[in-house]
DNA sequence: CTAGGGTTAG
């Protein structure tokens, strides 16, 4: 470089001339903005004249160097040519700096000067609009494609069709590609992504095959894509045999993507073996076997994944921190959350506000929202997604008015969206907090302009469910303006089993054996009504209902960490070291609450036994488990934290109240929807989940 | 100077 300049600079002095490609290859040259800098600096000190070609390069290459700035200024200095080949290159810049408005805005001033965009031109703006979700401008851009005559043109009609998917009108991608003269592997390829974002991936894969049957060679994005719409393991195998077949397996992009397709299958054994087989492994590798691992809920591989990661010295970044938070909040261990936020705070890396927010909600979920609150206040900003997590995070442990309280708040600062109103309906749901509930909905569409969808109807319907007020909910129900989906039978559902209501129980079944025919939830609800209402028969005849549609019971399970293990018990569990010991201390403590009061209730279990036999059952349930080897090993006053992945049983919940008073212990239950923080005898839930 | 892509918080 210094070479360099020193031959411009002498030639400048000696009056030698040097022409504009001679600059231009000097600037090619620069691979940091400091030395074009440099470069551009003396260029200007030796007053030659610049011609557009030169200007052009000088924009683009500024733009690429990621000043923006430095480019948009060239550009506004740069008075000749009304010729859109400059306009291009300032689009093209503004489009890679992800200034999409200002790229959108550009275009509209093309007109004044009557600089008409050509097949160029669109690809950018077709680019800027599919980037800001902007369907309506991105069908006015298609006119003016039609326009000025380029919809048959190549690079247009493919830009077309990965805006139109990226906008959600995934119909008119269709219309596009089906009216398209020629078409290329792009266009192919950018079809099938329009398919695999728009959830259609058994079509996705019918024109993957189509393109093979045509004899279009595959190229990596047409693999990727592809790749996306896999969901069957034997899909995957023949996908997997046409990337090796066209020597794409040595990719790195598509050696990820293959990682991930057979993860997603469910052989996270293949997803590893091809991991261990890469020899470079670059980050995204790293990230996405982890985050596979988090998909497969199988925390503790993932955290361990990790963990090799930072020995071989190579430094996180924040999608693979953003991974790892999210195989720790499954694993809902405080201890490991506190780990890793020491980590995570000594990567020092930007985008420190998402990285905050995924902490913020990783303490919420690991039961402390003490934690959660100081990381709260202490960041530096926030935005909607913080403030909602922060809400939800009270909601979740029942402190509704905690919850209300910072919604007050923050309506004082930024408009809350759709998600922030499902947090504060939620929270009021879990405290019973009913009159504010409908405060809440009502001023949504009133004061905020958010129309409810779906998932505040069923909080509404939760909320008045949960409180006893059954009809209530079913007339709500009735009256909604959209066609009430699973979630909001669901909820319904939920609170017929509270409330011992057969009758709307049996109506929420209906339409969601239809809606949601595979959830195994379902069926154990009302079969759980059944049986606590005594109609052994009925009860019985939905276990068979489930069994005979192949439906399978997700099987419940605790974890609870001690001295930084985690153990997992699931019911009936006899698989830990120390089991005999469990039992025989299960048993003592079963004794000491019974006589305190607790009547074990044998509806929860529905299994055709006799009495005593069901008493064991109950006894045997993972969440008592693990709170018995929690009393075990850990020390008196440490409070006991467990995790269930289903909700926690009924009988389950009256005992640990129990346990909590005999045992002058808290007991913090996480369970698949809530917090319960148990303590003398009582629950922060108010028996109301 | 163009189009297609793996990971991105509630």
């Amino acid at each position: 470089m210094q070479l360099k300049l020193a031959t411009l600079s002498k030639a400048t002095a000696t009056a030698r001339p040097i022409d504009a490609d001679t600059c231009i290859s000097l600037i090619k040259k620069c691979h940091t903005l400091k030395s074009l800098k440099t470069v551009h600096a003396s260029i200007l000190r030796s007053h030659l004249h610049l011609n557009l070609h030169f200007f052009t390069n000088l924009i683009s290459h500024y733009a690429s160097l990621g000043s923006i700035a430095y480019a948009y200024t060239l550009f506004s200095y740069s008075n000749s040519s009304n010729d859109a080949f400059l306009w291009n290159v300032m689009l093209h810049g503004l489009v890679d700096n992800a200034q999409y408005h200002r790229s959108l805005l550009l275009y509209t001033c093309m007109p004044h000067l009557a600089i008409a965009p050509d097949n160029f031109s669109f690809p950018f703006l077709l680019k800027a609009c599919a980037s800001l979700r902007n369907p309506n401008l991105g069908s006015q851009l298609h006119a003016h494609v039609f326009i000025y005559g380029y919809s048959s043109h190549m690079f247009v009609a493919n830009s077309l069709i990965s805006m139109y998917a990226k906008c959600g009108l995934f119909a008119v991608s269709k219309r596009v590609f089906d009216k398209m003269p020629h078409r290329s592997a792009v266009s192919w390829s950018a079809m099938i992504g329009a398919y695999s974002q728009s959830g259609f991936h058994e079509q996705g894969l019918l024109l993957f095959t189509r393109m093979l049957d045509e004899g279009i060679k595959p190229n990596r994005a047409s693999i990727l894509n592809a790749t996306a719409c896999v969901w069957r393991e034997n899909v995957a195998h023949n996908v997997f045999r046409v990337i090796m077949d066209n020597g794409l397996d040595m990719d790195h992009s598509v050696r990820n993507a293959t990682m991930l397709m057979f993860a997603r299958c469910g052989r996270i054994d293949i997803a590893r073996s091809l991991f261990d087989g890469f020899k470079y492994k670059d980050l995204v590798c790293w990230a996405s076997m982890i985050d596979a691992y988090a998909h497969a809920d199988l925390p503790l591989k993932a955290l361990h994944l990790f963990n090799q990661m930072r020995l071989q010295c190579l430094l996180p970044d924040s999608i693979i921190l953003l991974a790892v938070i999210r195989a720790c909040s499954i694993l809902a261990s405080l201890n490991q959350a506190r780990i890793l936020h020491g980590v995570i705070v000594r990567c020092f890396l930007e985008s420190q506000l998402v990285l905050d927010t995924a902490v913020l909600d990783l303490y919420v979920k690991c039961g402390s929202l003490a934690y959660a609150r100081t990381v709260f206040d202490k960041m530096k900003e926030k935005n909607i997604i913080s403030w909602s997590t922060m809400i939800r995070g009270y909601g979740m442990h029942g402190h509704g008015r905690v919850a209300l309280h910072l919604f007050d708040q923050m309506k004082a600062l930024i408009k809350p969206d759709h998600v922030t109103f499902v947090s504060v309906l939620s929270a009021c749901s879990h405290a019973g907090l009913i009159a504010e509930g409908w405060e809440c909905f009502n001023s949504m569409i009133r004061d905020f302009g958010v129309t409810p969808i779906s998932e505040h109807y069923a909080c509404m319907v939760d909320l008045l469910g949960r409180a006893g007020q059954l009809n209530q909910a079913w007339l709500f129900i009735q009256r909604m303006p959209l066609r009430p989906d699973a979630a909001v039978w669901g909820a319904l559902l939920g609170a017929c089993r509270i409330h011992l209501n057969v009758k709307l129980a049996e109506v929420a079944t209906k339409s969601l054996f239809d809606l949601d025919g595979e959830n195994p939830g379902r069926y154990v609800l009302l079969s759980n009504i059944y049986a606590s209402l005594g109609k052994r028969k009925e009860a019985n005849r939905f276990r068979y209902l489930m069994k005979s549609r192949g439906v399978r019971k997700i099987v419940g399970r605790t974890i609870i960490e001690i001295k930084n293990k985690i153990y997992t018990f699931v019911a009936g569990d006899r698989s830990q070291p120390e089991i005999d010991v469990i039992y025989l201390e299960l048993d003592k403590l079963m004794g000491r609450i019974r006589q305190q009061g607790y009547v074990p209730d044998l509806s929860f279990v529905l299994h055709d036994v006799d009495g005593e036999t069901k008493e064991k059952m109950l006894y045997a349930h993972s969440e008592k488990l693990a709170i018995v080897f929690g009393l075990m090993n850990l020390g008196h006053e440490s409070l006991i934290r467990i995790t269930k992945n289903l909700r926690v049983c009924g009988d389950c919940h009256t005992a640990i109240k129990f346990i909590s008073k005999v045992t002058g212990r808290e007991i913090v239950v996480r369970d698949a929807h809530r917090f319960h923080h148990f303590m003398n005898g009582t629950c922060s839930c108010g028996d109301y989940w």
